[in-house]
Order: structure tokens, then sequence, then C-alpha cells
DNA sequence: CAGCATCCGGTTCGATACTG
DNA sequence: CAGTATCGAACCGGATGCTG
């Protein structure tokens, strides 16, 4: 997915002064935020803290995700081992998928996210007219 | 950015079962979700809970980032309200970005998971071998 | 220094059709 | 049901050139 690494130039002094290193483009954990970060990441993750769901399911309740972003979002977390993915050999096909130990972590500071969000959408959407307004009015 | 809702077929049953609404494509916090979960943004609100920073500080911290998406993503971020943006009417310019104080909220929860990520990158990574060696070893 | 305007290649994404 | 394959369309994002 993100394999080659382009070389940009290099990061060395600035990298000693940062507590991590995701700043740094090397850094691997860059990969995996993307996973986690990505539009659709959050909701699967979010939508499967509630539990086990079919593939179906999670397509009906993440309204909008189309089949192959949903397979996508899926394959990329369950590659990073947040999620775990359970074939039934049954005809029609069954799949479920659900967190792993691992998945529930990242899925609760997920969570703890989108719900300050959530919390605060009022003030923020008011934030957002106002600044529009400012710029355009 | 998202203003026209163009209403999507009607969610009503599915959304009472969620917690939240996110879930559902016409809830606005997917919007500022993705600003603050976008690819430079996770980083910049991270780079600016160390404190107040210049332009050219950030570009220079966050490795990678261009110009313009840096441009891009600070005035999202500002347009929510996360971030304030202070300029100095000297010459030459001097602009400096800080965090609000709901932004320091979010930035905190961004933290929380981007240092979760970093801890335990490397099983993550060791899961990803494997999963990788599986599908095409 | 800070940033916008433009161009343009690459990637992402969605719709459709197809498979086990 | 749970996907994969393919193909345009849309968007993202970087490079360049220009402004105050």
């Amino acid at each position: 997915m993100n394999s080659s690494v382009t070389a940009t130039s290099e990061p060395t002094l600035t990298d000693k002064f940062q507590r991590g290193n995701v700043l740094a483009s090397s850094c691997p954990s860059r990969g995996v935020l993307q996973d986690v970060t990505s539009r659709w990441g959050v909701l699967a993750l979010f939508a499967l803290l509630q539990g086990t769901h079919r593939f179906s399911e999670l397509r009906k309740s993440i309204t909008g995700v189309s089949e192959k972003m949903l397979s996508q979002t899926l394959q990329a977390l369950e590659a990073d081992g947040f999620v775990l993915r359970t074939a039934h050999p049954v005809i029609p096909p069954h799949v479920e998928y659900s967190l792993t130990a691992s998945g529930r972590e990242v899925a609760k500071r997920v969570e703890e996210l989108v719900n300050w969000i959530e919390v605060n959408i009022n003030p923020i959407l008011s934030a957002r007219d106002e600044y529009t307004s400012l710029k355009s009015g």
C-alpha cells in the first residue's frame, strides 16, 4: 500500500526534538495511522465497537460506504491486526467481523475522539459558519 | 464543504440503534471528523500540542507536507475553531498558529490515539508482516 | 516569509458486472 | 451473501510561478 518510501530530504536534525516521531515521514506509524483515520476506517472501528457484524450489516450501518471501499478498509484493518475476519464455510457465505484485543484499544481511542466531536458539534458548526461569513461576507 | 445534504435514502430505522449518528452520512460530525483525521490534520494538531508555531516551523516539523496542503489543512482546522491564526503585520510577514481551547481538546484525543499506535507499533507491524506472508506466501 | 493561483499526474472512489 | 475485476470520473496533492 505504502511500501516505497521515496526518500524525501533527510529529517535528521528536526527529528531529535519530537516526542514521538510520527512527524517524520519515515515513521511506520504513519501508515497505520492512515488505516485507522481513513475516511471509512474510523467509522468501521466505531461500528465494530458495538460488537460483531456481518459484511452486509456494516455496509448498511455505515451509510454511504461502497462495497469496494468497505472491503478495502476491512482488509487494511485486518492486516494491522485490529479486525478479526471469520468466514463460515456455508452457502450462502457468512462472514463476521469483530475487533481483536488491540483493535478494541484503538477503537476506544477513536471513539473518544468521535464522541467528543459529536457532543461539541454545535459550537464547532457555529464557529465554521462565523468563519465562512467572515471570509465571504 | 459538505453543506448540501442531497438527502440520501432515509436511514430512520438504522439510526435508532446507533449511540451517535456519525454512521449516518447526513451527520455533520463526519465533515469535522474528516478535517481532524485527514492525513495532515492529525499531524498538525499533534504538532501544535507542543505550542505555538510559525508556518515554516510546522512545515519543517511535519515532514513531507507541502505548502499547499499545510495551508489547506490549517485553514480547515481554523474554520472549525480548532486552530487560531495570528498574523503580525510586519515585513517580512510573521504568522503564528496555536490551538484554541476546543482545539486542545480534540488534539489531546488525537494524541492519545497516535501515542497508542506508536507504543504498539512493533506488534502491529509484525501482525502486518504475518498477514502479508499468509496472503502471498 | 506566508500564501494563493494554476496546472497536471496519480490515486482514490463509485457503479457496474461478474464469481464462488 | 461476500466479495473481486474493471473502468471512467472525481478528487487529492505536488510543483511551479506569482503576490504583498
